[in-house]
DNA sequence: GATGCAGGTTCCCAATGGATACCAGGAGAT
DNA sequence: ATCTCCTGGTATCCATTGGGAACCTGCATC
């Protein structure tokens, strides 16, 4: 792996990394982590609208990614705990920062819409 | 807007702007203009692989979000300049932290999906 | 008059997302 | 004994979305 990682290339592997990030509900679960340890059903009860199929299809791709680690119990019923691991937390915090923008900058965005479907032009 | 933001919530408004961050192209474009502003054609060009159609899209969206503005100027053939605005370049230094991950976790990462497809469990 | 370039739009098909139903297996209530 | 609920999923179906390719306007050049 000589070649200079490029996200604008399409074969470049940081385009795939990127393309994970902008899964909205991967965003969502790192962020929960980051927290605490959660399990499936706990995820599922957070994230306001996640279907049972979006969230087991998430994780797992997030497991194989090395972004989370999943543990199972074998209690009854079965208990899955899934929790970030030390490679998911880095990208935790960054994502994080995408949050924290959000928060604060959603009023402007939200003014920026109604201008432009007003028909005004950007300031 | 006395409630407090909340991503987890479908309703909430960050939700939405989550949303937009997850898009791939949108990413990309950000960090594209936050070097300089670029035409239409010129994006094009310089991101492998998007569609004309993804490129207006986007485009479209990013303006309406009040990230980015659009200038046309009346040469021939019409010259269509887009630059960011100045709530997109706070965004855009955010965003270039997710590719800064990217670029530094991607060998991790593609580890992490070799030893996971070849049925290991996580670390 | 054919060709080229800019900046798009339209149309169509394939992939993705989400809703719903279903599964296994045991616990607890009736 | 059986009904129902809990867990953590999978299977199926349909609507929405994404992408590819072709087309369009306007002017300028060959």
């Amino acid at each position: 792996m000589l070649q200079r990682p490029d996200p604008f290339n399409a074969q470049c592997p940081t385009r795939r990394v990127l393309d994970r990030i902008g899964d909205k509900w991967a965003v969502l679960i790192l962020i929960l982590l980051e927290r605490e340890t959660l399990r499936f059903n706990e995820l599922r009860r957070r994230i306001d609208s996640i279907s049972q199929k979006m969230l087991s299809q998430t994780l797992k791709s997030l497991e194989r990614d090395g972004l989370i680690s999943r543990r199972a119990f074998a209690t009854v019923p079965v208990t899955v705990e899934y929790a970030l691991t030390p490679l998911g937390r880095t990208l935790a915090s960054t994502v994080q920062a995408l949050t924290q923008w959000a928060e604060a900058h959603i009023g402007e965005v939200e003014e920026a819409q109604r201008r432009y479907d007003r028909g005004e032009v950007a300031a």
